[in-house]
DNA sequence: CGATGGCTTGAGAGGCTTCAATGCCGGTGG
DNA sequence: CCACCGGCATTGAAGCCTCTCAAGCCATCG
């Protein structure tokens, strides 16, 4: 009999986001739960995956930020995405093995390296979740598509604030209403890499938005001020997001496997 | 018995392309070309798909040239990818059906409406169709991603220069060695909406390549003439486009299938 | 307490945009 | 066959947004 123990599956946060666009069953939830990989800890601004190297794993965020980069000849920096939290930054590795990117850890991140062989295998075995990776490539590429009319067709103001609605919505479930407070470890520069600017110019467009009262970011802290005219500045409307096109639905594998952690003496 | 002449399937150009990516093998092969769809003609710069359009079916790229794009408040568009013949540009609305991006004919084009119901049983009946699929969506990401870094951190000679390379790589097979000097289309216009510059300074820019002796761009017709200079300055490495991973396979079904047209009076 | 990394601010330069006018070319109709 | 027309390419001048370079500030940390 197999010992799961599924809160500590480092695959929880990643499959409830699929849930959120895909239908899966009992088995396709635990399929995914018990996906095996081994944990690393990545030091801030180091690069982790590089450009053109021949992958035999993706990677799974456990957590911090992670940043996609390509470069020009002169080494600056675009980022051309950026990945939470329950992403996997590379899934798109299981079919196209060579890196056309980078990966970066933008602050102290851990992840977790899962074998191609294992995602095929279970991609193979549950036609859903062929399906499903599939879909979280396409919403990926989706955002990548945002990106590009964000750095191509807008101004830096109306680009920063457009990031920052995505990063908010993204990380922090923000929604029309509801007020907007959360960690924010990017740097000015990271920012600045995220958007095609300068870190100077990022600086003071920042410093224009807090004087309109729309965000505060300072501090590792960023807090959006008025939701309403910052989504307006920024042009922002989350549906490329793709996010809870399902209704809600809880992990139905836990139902079945759950189990008490059985090591350790039995605590109160 | 079935009568399948696939010298006149439309999908033998994708089918093609695919070949160079994904192994499959002869039954595979002959589900592709045995897709259904019905063609349609779209006028130039006429909008085919619409943004949040709920898709049912994917489109083909059977001749001309197909933008997609986004747009801003303003109205300015920013095209986010170009789909040449044998491209499907919406592949992968087949799993995100709700169309995060707009679709428009960039010159006279005919396409091929594909029922998704059609793209998803095949890709079940066949998982390598599956996984073939996933694929060209994952390769369609890297140009997006490609196309991040072009428009954020490149000026406006790079950019271009990154652009026509692009283009001649996969509309005419460019190679270091080859000579180009295709069909173009292409307005300035255009070019101005992929690259996030005006139209102006697209064409200041054109003129300056041309009087390095770079390129020579009239007449709907596209020469490059220096191509070591070209893709140096544009800072074009062909290796995002995932152009020819496998040896030249030549189309198998075809051995079982082609048949001589099996109406009209015999010919000569 | 000095070192470090990130944030802030200033001044000047430059790339790209804007607005506007002209030229070119292919197509159409008289 | 020619005159006209419309779309696209080309060119000029002026201005703005963003970059570059450089210096100062502030918090954190050993």
């Amino acid at each position: 009999m197999r010992v799961i123990s599924l809160d500590i599956s480092p695959f929880r946060p990643f499959l409830t986001k699929v849930l959120r666009r895909s239908r899966l069953g009992a088995a396709e939830c635990e399929a995914l739960l018990s996906l095996p990989g081994h944990p690393v800890q990545i030091g801030t601004n180091r690069d982790f995956v590089l450009l053109g190297q021949h992958l035999d794993h993706a990677c799974l965020v456990v957590e911090g930020l992670v940043g996609r980069f390509g470069q020009n000849r002169d080494g600056n920096r675009q980022i051309t995405a950026l990945h939470i939290a329950g992403d996997m930054p590379d899934l798109h590795s299981v079919v196209v093995p060579q890196a056309g990117f980078a990966l970066q850890a933008l602050c102290v991140a851990t992840i977790v390296k899962v074998p191609h062989s294992a995602l095929r295998d279970v991609a193979y075995r549950f036609p859903a979740i062929a399906e499903a990776f599939w879909r979280e490539c396409a919403v990926d590429a989706a955002i990548l598509s945002e990106w590009v009319v964000n750095v191509g067709r807008r101004d830096a103001a109306s680009r920063l604030a457009h990031l920052l609605c995505e990063i908010a919505c993204r990380h922090a479930g923000a929604r029309p209403g509801r007020q907007v407070d959360c960690d924010f470890p990017l740097t000015q520069q990271q920012l600045a890499d995220m958007l095609g600017l300068t870190p100077v110019h990022v600086n003071r467009t920042l410093m224009a938005l807090r004087r309109q009262g729309l965000v505060d970011l300072s501090r590792r802290r960023l807090r959006i001020l008025d939701w309403a005219e910052l989504s307006s500045l920024g042009d922002f409307d989350d549906a490329y997001l793709h996010l809870g096109e399902l209704p809600e639905a809880p992990i139905r594998a836990e139902i079945r496997l759950v189990q008490p952690p059985a090591l350790g003496p039995a605590s109160a």
